[in-house]
DNA sequence: TCTTTAATTAACCTAATTGTTAAATGAAAA
DNA sequence: TTTTCATTTAACAATTAGGTTAATTAAAGA
């Protein structure tokens, strides 16, 4: 499988809300240049950087020249990384989900979580 | 969607190589009691039983008391948001893998989401 | 060349995380 | 009821993470 992700080191990753914030924008408007990702944060720069070189290092992100800009994508073979784990618990989630799964089913009008 | 689902949160939950090993072993081995969980690792009890605790709070685990003992299961819910929350990724990572195509074939065989 | 723009690296500070040992809790067994 | 077992809480120390400002690099444009 894919013993070469460390999944701890790409969940901690993710564990962070700009970082995640990063990757979900990355995944709505394409590759974008370090300059225009950080716009939204009030953040600094140096900031910013250090959370793209450990999107970077995690394998989440790839950074290429263009110009005078850093462009940066999502990488996709971490992503089918994730979804191969995740797959792994769908034999555990996708069962018995009892009176939850009427509420799942209906493609998530809302959670249904109740535990927080 | 699971808008209540923090998912750096959780993400943070699965980035200690501890926590994931213990969220693995509850995949494969069922539900277990805090003592067997905690005996692969040379820790101390009270740090598994912090572990265990963020874990709890992030919704990937909950514990009930059978007899003398604490027994922690899988949550499904959380699971199954994270697995909603890759899927946004597939129409990315699984088209046009290019020249990388071949060499994830080999490992990863045909997926068979049904969630959509 | 000189200046500007884009981004990173360095040095530093504070807060959060993760581990420890000792004490506390609460149910079961004696 | 007293002891034992299973686990948690409290208090604390060391490390890591995440932010700042100042200095550096590197390419573009004047």
């Amino acid at each position: 499988m894919n013993t070469q992700t460390n999944f701890p080191e790409v969940f901690g990753a993710l564990a962070d809300p700009t970082r995640f914030a990063i990757v979900e924008r990355l995944l709505n408007e394409g590759d974008l240049p370090v300059g225009q990702l950080a716009e939204p944060f009030k953040m600094s720069a140096p900031a910013i950087s250090r959370h793209l070189k450990l999107l970077e290092s995690a394998g989440l992100i790839e950074r290429r020249i263009e110009k005078q800009w850093r462009v940066c994508a999502l990488k996709k073979e971490r992503f089918a990384d994730l979804h191969q784990w995740i797959e792994r618990y769908r034999a555990f989630w996708n069962t018995s989900f009892d009176r939850l799964e009427t509420l799942l089913d209906n493609q998530q009008g809302e959670d249904n979580d109740s535990s927080r």
